[in-house]
DNA sequence: GTCGGTATTATTGTCGACAGTTTTTAATGC
DNA sequence: GCATTAAAAACTGTCGACAATAATACCGAC
């Protein structure tokens, strides 16, 4: 037997989860995810338990586990957490900084700000705007708010990429609505203004919120109506 | 057999991470722990997994689990990370509550000031002293701050006890260091003044982070001279 | 002594089985 | 029909065993 059964199942399952191949509320079945993966329950249940820790999923004793409930309270929640860790890792990013590791930032920002142009793909846009804020989050030199955002980001990274979709496909320009903002940032930490940084990541991330609440209501239809599971 | 090995074992094993029994860097047995608790190793790797994504524990595959190194830069990143989820949730208890709601909260807080006044006991302190902050954490009404504050303070627990005790054994007068700090963050909640609100709170908690910093000298020497160990 | 390589031991990763619970289904009486 | 109870099925929690891997001890050559 191949010996690391546990790490494939839980990148799967994880990966399952944000796309919301589960249904809300649902109980997870665990012999059922076993035979899908070829596998005993045993790395099912290692793997669903980090899970758990991580926010996926929650765990009741001698119920099992199940799939978090996903509603708008929730949504508002992580973005809401989003705004606490990375304000706080912007101000520490420019305060702990060199100058010299601060151009490096800067530098490093624009090159996924000049990616972003150039691209139209969803899926690729979501994934260097999340660069974009790991990146600075990086910065602040913190492991564990790295660690609390990098979750943070794969349980919003379904809503991101809706409310992504949606904005592209022509509901408002792409210039005016999406471009500038990480522009001010970027310009705000290469001057080292923390204040100004600090308050324009906070709207940064608030303006996304207010959007994905309305992606919320794409996804419930998305997830629920779109074709059969169980 | 009983039914819940699993959170038995969970409960101890996280015990035992915060009061340090195991060596920072140090390898889990996992069979010598299964035997201490009279179980399998099933429970104990499913306690593990859960304490790894809490951040008590790393995980290495086919070596198994570590436990998390112990340095003045951890304990730095917990406290900054505190500072992060508590500024905001402070901001988050004020803007969002009615007076009603944020005069009971003052309240609340108050009569846990009344208690912290009336005794000595340093356990009892620090535990008064994280429910103050869990009680504004609580009225931000985001379960995921909530979440994320509890697992903070649970692992820096140790820290705080050492630092408290340090400091109520005469280092300082106690009034005047540690009496009026928490007082005017409940003074600048009931007068819903939001900036000062979360100034406050960062001050509080950048102080204790400073005494800690302090502290971690003489856990060091606590856990690594205090008797035999493994 | 120490270096390299091999045998031994310890430890992890996975499995299938079974006991203990919960949920579902079926049956009975009203 | 509907509620109540009993039986059956489904599922979870735990265990002991064994295979795969890593760590350690041993041993001979130099």
């Amino acid at each position: 037997m191949s010996q690391d059964q546990a790490g494939r199942v839980y990148a799967q399952i994880r990966e399952m989860a944000e796309k919301f191949a589960f249904r809300p509320e649902s109980q997870v079945n665990e012999v059922a995810l076993a035979k899908k993966f070829g596998t005993s329950r045993t790395p099912v249940r290692e793997a669903l338990n980090r899970l758990v820790a991580e926010g996926y999923f929650t765990f009741q004793a001698r119920k099992g586990f199940f799939v978090k409930p996903f509603n708008p309270r929730e949504i508002l929640s992580l973005y809401e957490t989003r705004v606490a860790i990375e304000t706080e890792a912007t101000r520490l990013a420019i305060s702990k900084s060199t100058d010299d590791e601060r151009a490096a930032l800067a530098n490093g920002l624009q090159s996924v700000l000049r990616a972003l142009e150039q691209t139209d793909d969803p899926e690729v846009r979501v994934d260097l705007d999340e660069q974009f804020h790991m990146l600075i989050c990086k910065a602040a030199d913190n492991p564990e708010l790295e660690r609390i955002l990098s979750n943070l980001n794969s349980r919003v990274r379904f809503f991101r990429r809706i409310d992504l979709k949606h904005r592209l496909s022509g509901a408002t320009t792409k210039g005016a609505e999406f471009g500038p903002r990480h522009d001010i940032i970027v310009k705000c930490i290469k001057e080292s203004d923390q204040n100004k940084a600090v308050q324009a990541m906070r709207h940064h991330i608030e303006r996304r919120r207010e959007e994905a609440t309305d992606a919320v209501a794409r996804a419930f239809t998305a997830i629920y109506f779109d074709g059969d599971r169980r």
